[in-house]
DNA sequence: AGAATAACCCGAACGC
DNA sequence: TGCGTTCGGGTTATTC
């Protein structure tokens, strides 16, 4: 599932394709499920004719400047894929195709239907928004310190592994990466947030990146079916730690690795080696 | 108000 | 082979 590496991957190899300044000619929906802050009217009268100028990124959101100064946001949820193919290809699961200029195609592809695709007038508009304004910190920025991840978990009862999912404190996290998170600062899932001492907030802002960094050097992480274009997977799956390796010894104290749900989701961990 | 849970969605994996 | 059931995962909405 894209967590911020992923996401960063996908944004560095879309920004190295040729479709920039290359007009959009057309859109075709096979479901316009994706579409949440426009009707398939306003998204082609908004998309149509303009071109792609830039592409970032805001923790798990895609964002694309558009030649008008317009605005489009995707967010990938758990199998949202974007592919640049000929116009005549076709990916496995296609809900909206923008056809260039150039016989050439982007595809969001979405086998869960879960992705989100929103519309914006202006870069305010977007900073405005309710999905963008409630962000955290992103793990890479100098305004994530301990002393502000100790202020945002101090009222915090929930467990740790839920409170470092929340992307309103740390904007990019997922599953995979709190779970590899805490089993490198040796802290107990189960724990709550607001026991974290500053000290351990530095770890995990530490750890996060280190492990998030390696990551982005592999090109993100592949498990289920991430793929950061068609037949270009990720390779840093090979060097978790603990996700995906329950029942199997842990690597540093070799007991094995414990699996349970944690507020409903998936987390393996180390009974043993985190506290 | 804060925290837990349900809902969204459907392919893949599994059970019979 | 084929049908039915279960599961998962990011986020939001709903319930507790």
């Amino acid at each position: 599932m894209p967590e911020f590496p992923e996401v960063k991957t996908l944004v560095n190899w879309l920004n190295h394709q040729d479709f920039f300044s290359i007009k959009i000619n057309k859109i075709i929906f096979i479901d316009a499920i994706v579409l949440k802050n426009s009707t398939k009217k306003q998204f082609i009268d908004f998309v149509c004719n303009e071109t792609i100028k830039k592409i970032s990124q805001i923790g798990k959101f895609i964002i694309f400047y558009l030649s008008n100064g317009k605005i489009i946001t995707i967010h990938l949820r758990l199998e949202g894929k974007i592919f640049y193919l000929s116009a005549n290809e076709k990916s496995k699961f296609p809900l909206v195709e923008f056809y260039l200029d150039n016989d050439k195609k982007i595809v969001y592809d979405d086998s869960r239907k879960f992705g989100t695709i929103n519309i914006y007038d202006n870069y305010q508009k977007l900073l405005d928004s309710s999905e963008i304004k409630k962000l955290g910190k992103q793990p890479f920025d100098q305004a994530l310190t301990a002393n502000y991840l100790l202020n945002c978990f101090k009222n915090k009862n929930q467990k740790i592994k839920t409170t470092l999912l929340d992307q309103t404190i740390i904007a990019g996290i997922g599953n995979i990466y709190a779970d590899e998170t805490l089993f490198l600062c040796k802290i107990s899932p189960f724990r709550k947030a607001k026991d974290v001492s500053l000290d351990e907030c530095q770890q995990i802002i530490n750890n996060c990146r280190k492990i998030m960094a390696q990551s982005i050097k592999n090109k993100g992480t592949t498990v289920f079916s991430y793929q950061y274009a068609l037949n270009h997977s990720g390779s840093f799956q090979k060097y978790l730690k603990v996700y995906g390796r329950k029942n199997l010894s842990c690597l540093r104290c070799g007991s094995t690795l414990c699996w349970t749900k944690i507020n409903g989701r998936g987390t393996t961990y180390c009974k043993k080696c985190q506290k």
